[in-house]
RNA sequence: GGGUGCUUAGCUCAGUUGGGAGAGCGUCGCCCUUACAAGGCGAGGGUCGGGGGUUCAAGUCCCUCAGCACCCA
């Protein structure tokens, strides 16, 4: 074996080899656990999330594998209607072209070549974090089975009365020409300003003042509207206005929505441009009149002069006009909420026009109740009050959107607008009676990419066919995503599954945290600062990330932050760490808060993890492999180390599984990391070397061995999940010491706890040499003394006991602590000496031409105080006498034990000082 | 405005039903000791955001104040 770890050499052919030999299906055999991925946009690069989710997911997948499960991951990407079109798009652009230039099919002929490029770069990333999905089953949202099985629940749930078309006001994107849902606005406080209008009262003098963020649309104003009470009001409730501008008269109207605080108190109502007004112009049967066309210039509805000015040109004008007019009152600076589409970045518009819904509400009350029920859990369990919420107060999902790249809704039109929906055009015709010399046309919009996401989970396995994958794994067991997603998807999942099957779709859904830079900013290209996981793993030189980074950016303008902040952050670019190092990270960090940062130093703590447990390997193999190693525990005498560490192991174990079934991979990762590298390494391994090198028995030697290669083969299968590779490279040299032979790790048992292997006794040995060597260490370290030089130790005041553990492990006390002899120190002519506690006992190392008076004294006083502080604690504690009478007995025992030792010391360390200090 | 979190060592975070404050990284000192310098050994460092309450006992439960973050409207 190499002197230290070098990833790159093994993991890429492991990976090969697992997927040659097929290790990632199913086996056909044992109790189904199944998990889907979410699905990655196709057009996307797998990021830090993804890597992160992967991993859980993996370790999950990889752990019930070993658990002997019929384990099946179901891996495939995302069509990703808006995004992918618009990647496309901008290439087209590139060659000075645009889609409508090319047509709609060779439009879509065009993304689906894009596709199979960026689709093929994804799965290779997944295959690079080691991910063992089952490649015989990657499936895509845009597959023709996946078509075929979308047009069958649009047209039952159609048929249902579930989807419906009509004209309603929907957030318009004026850039991206589509309809949007409300999940895909984002909104933001922004500084704008706030406009007040004068609107004259017809046969008055007086006039109005509405204050507006919105002064372009009050072409499309249908009426004025003050609050019933406002007593300011009273006497205008029923008047008229003369709308500025227009030739139209307008209302004033009363309505409890208007807050009188705001503004004026009166507020312009545009029902078909502003939702609010929208539902009050239905409540008081307003007109609508849309002065916008799609891409938000004014339209045929606006006065001439206006009509065909962008939305901010014409906004300049007419308020250039107000003041032309005199009716412009003023202008105050106003933070307003902006809902910008979460794509184009563009100012969304609320805009009428005819969509299709889902009518949401019969479908989420059953959500609902699955998760109150307990058919489902959220983990951690708090997030179900997010789900709550969501669906408490759901309104009707917009399905449609104006795009090419998407499932087209299966509905088709005559020349009279009759609408007909099926699974395809001969369908209609023959249930609609339609002969074939009337031309039909189909709809041209294409479903929402969340509409065929939310069949995911069992349109994969074969649905609706009942497929016997869909008897065996639907509903999964667990679906790993973060928070953002859970109204996007997991909503919509779950009202899926229990419409169409009747079943949830997965009985827990795990939340995991978001990744974000070492600062806690999200990582995203727009800031320049994210990570590919991908350069963790292989590393990457700082010109080639500063190039990477700026070059993705939105806005070129940050160019120069995004470079310096990269080289102030990346001196040396990033080294590589290896799949393993980054995986083992990401579960340590995967502990129950929101925000997880993620820093470079962390991941590279983790590979020195990796290389740690590599040379653990190179010594487990040094020892063991050419010498002759029992097979025949008959023949072996274990050790007392040997016991202990097979009994820590065995606690290891029973602590790894509570971990997997709780989700609790921070957990799990830190007690794994604990045993192997404090435990094992620390301990075991150098206990095992006076045995190995000493002039131990055969019959001992084969037993310190048979340890040595038995914990190591469990350690590397206690770790495959979170680390495949390095395990399975080990593992591969370690297990036929064993006489184990298999073709790979990932399908050997998950190590099982077997309680009798936990030696009390040895346990309680191994803790008191501890607590010894410890002892000496600290004396050596706190004076100046080399660990090369051996020294004569000297116990006194040990009772039986001690003297029973010192015979059993003299031999491992001398070499671990140097020690060149051990001597039972009877009477009290004690020698001029540094001292250590352990229990009653106290070990003596003579000072005589070794240590400094001074040093020895400070350090026994320290020691001192600390006793004291402790002594302090406990005996306030037991003088309360409601303490004593109302603490659990075996707390109160507790406190008195530790009273008793504490005073020992205390005495014990005090006598030392005076003795140092006579001997002056 | 409604909701959900967070505040513990210099940094990032664990701390499960209330019972002697922990880890990793960083810092300091000593050591190239025959698996590992991507290492070994040792050390220092915290009035658990502030205040109040319940309790024999509070980082943990309750109230309150402050600061930060996110979600929904």
């Amino acid at each position: 074996m190499d002197k230290t770890y070098n990833p790159a050499q093994i993991e890429q052919k492991w990976y090969q080899k697992w997927e040659k030999d097929g290790d990632f299906k199913p086996s056909g055999k044992g109790a189904p656990y199944c998990i889907m991925i979410p699905p990655p946009n196709v057009t996307g690069t797998l990021h830090m999330g993804h890597g992160f989710q992967q991993t859980l997911m993996d370790a999950l997948i990889r752990y019930h594998r070993m658990q002997g499960h019929d384990t099946l991951w179901q891996v495939g990407c995302d069509h990703a209607g808006i995004a992918t079109q618009m990647v496309v798009e901008r290439q087209l652009l590139q060659q000075g072209m645009n889609r409508h230039e090319l047509g709609r099919d060779k439009f879509v002929e065009k993304v689906k070549e894009w596709k199979e490029e960026s689709g093929a770069n994804i799965m290779q990333q997944i295959r690079r974090l080691g991910g063992s999905v089952d490649w015989g089953r990657e499936r895509f949202t845009m597959d023709d089975e996946f078509s075929e099985a979308v047009k069958h629940v649009f047209v039952k749930l159609y048929d249902e009365g579930l989807i419906y078309r009509g004209q309603r006001l929907v957030n318009w994107d004026p850039k991206l020409l589509t309809a949007i849902s409300d999940l895909e606005v984002v909104s933001k406080e922004e500084e704008a300003q706030l406009w007040y209008l004068r609107y004259p009262i017809i046969n008055s003098h007086e006039h109005v003042i509405v204050a507006t963020t919105r002064p372009e649309t009050m072409l499309g104003d249908t009426a004025v509207a003050v609050h019933p009470d406002d007593p300011r009001y009273q006497h205008l409730i029923g008047q008229y206005i003369q709308l500025p501008l227009t030739d139209r008269t307008i209302p004033i109207i009363a309505d409890n929505y208007v807050e009188p605080a705001f503004g004026s108190g009166c507020v312009k109502i545009t029902p078909a441009h502003d939702f609010n007004d929208y539902e009050m112009g239905k409540r008081h049967d307003l007109p609508m009149i849309n002065v916008l066309t799609p891409d938000a210039k004014m339209n045929e509805h606006a006065p001439s002069q206006y009509q065909g000015m962008d939305r901010y040109d014409a906004r300049k004008a007419i308020v250039a006009d107000f003041k032309k007019l005199g009716l412009l009152e003023k202008i105050e600076p106003h933070n307003m909420t902006v809902p910008r589409g979460d794509r184009s970045g563009v100012v969304v518009e609320p805009y009428l026009t005819d969509q299709w819904f889902v009518r949401t509400q019969p479908l989420a009350e059953p959500a609902l109740a699955a998760v109150k029920n307990g058919d489902i859990k959220f983990i951690p369990e708090n997030w179900s009050k997010t789900y709550f919420q969501w669906l408490e107060n759901i309104e009707d999902w917009c399905i449609s959107r104006q795009l090419w790249w998407g499932h087209r809704i299966p509905a088709w039109y005559d020349d009279h607008g009759n609408l007909y929906v099926g699974d395809d055009e001969a369908a209609v015709r023959k249930k609609h009676n339609i002969a074939a010399d009337v031309p039909l046309t189909q709809d041209t919009d294409v479903l929402d990419t969340w509409f065929s996401s939310a069949l995911w989970p069992f349109v994969t396995l074969g649905w609706p066919d009942k497929t016997p994958e869909v008897v065996k794994f639907y509903p999964s067991n667990v679906l790993m995503t973060g928070f953002d997603i859970i109204f996007f998807w997991v909503a919509r999942m779950v009202m899926m599954g229990l419409k169409l099957l009747g079943e949830v779709p997965f009985h827990e859904v795990y939340i995991t945290g978001l990744i974000r830079d070492h600062e806690g900013q999200k990582m995203s290209k727009s800031k320049g600062n994210v990570l590919d996981p991908i350069d963790l793993i292989d590393g990457i030189d700082l010109e080639s990330l500063v190039t990477k980074r700026t070059q993705t950016l939105m806005q070129p303008s940050m160019a120069k932050a995004v470079e310096k902040q990269t080289r102030d952050q990346f001196p040396e670019g990033i080294d590589s760490h290896g799949t393993d190092a980054l995986r083992f990270t990401f579960c340590i960090l995967a502990s129950t808060g929101r925000n997880i940062r993620f820093d470079v130093s962390r991941l590279a703590g983790y590979r020195n993890f990796c290389n740690k447990l590599w040379n653990a390997a190179r010594y487990v193999m040094m020892n063991t492999e050419d010498k002759p190693l029992s097979i025949d525990t008959a023949n072996m005498q274990f050790s007392i180390a040997d016991r202990w560490i097979v009994s820590k192991l065995h606690q290891t174990i029973d602590i790894a599984h509570q971990h997997f079934s709780s989700y609790r991979f921070d957990l799990l990762a830190q007690a794994l990391y604990e045993f192997v590298w404090h435990e094992f390494c620390d301990w075991y391994l150098e206990l095992s070397k006076p045995v190995l090198m000493g002039d131990s028995s055969e019959a001992e030697q084969f037993g310190t061995r048979f340890t040595l290669v038995s914990t190591l083969e469990s350690i590397l299968r206690l770790l495959h999940p979170i680390m495949p590779f390095i395990t399975e490279e080990i593992w591969q040299r370690v297990a036929p010491l064993q006489s184990i032979k298999a073709d790979t790790i990932s399908h050997q048992a998950y190590p099982r706890c077997y309680p009798e292997k936990v030696d009390n006794d040895a346990l309680a040995n191994i803790e008191w040499l501890k607590q010894i060597i410890i002892g000496i260490r600290n004396i050596r370290g706190e004076m100046n003394i080399s660990p090369a030089k051996p020294l004569n130790a000297l116990f006194h005041k040990g009772g039986a006991s001690d003297k029973q553990r010192l015979e059993n492990n003299k031999l491992f006390l001398m070499k671990l602590a140097k020690l060149d002899s051990v001597q039972w120190l009877e009477g009290n002519d004690i020698p001029f000496s540094a001292s250590a506690l352990a229990g009653d006992m106290e070990i003596l190392i003579p000072m005589e031409g070794l240590i400094d008076k001074q040093a020895e004294l400070s350090r026994l006083t320290k020691e001192a105080t600390k006793l004291q502080k402790e002594l302090t604690r406990v005996t306030g504690k037991l003088k309360n006498p409601n303490f004593v009478e109302r603490a659990p007995t075996q707390i109160v025992e507790k406190e008195k034990a530790i009273l008793l030792d504490t005073e020992n010391a205390i005495e014990k360390v005090n006598m030392q000082i005076q003795r140092i200090e006579e001997l002056s």
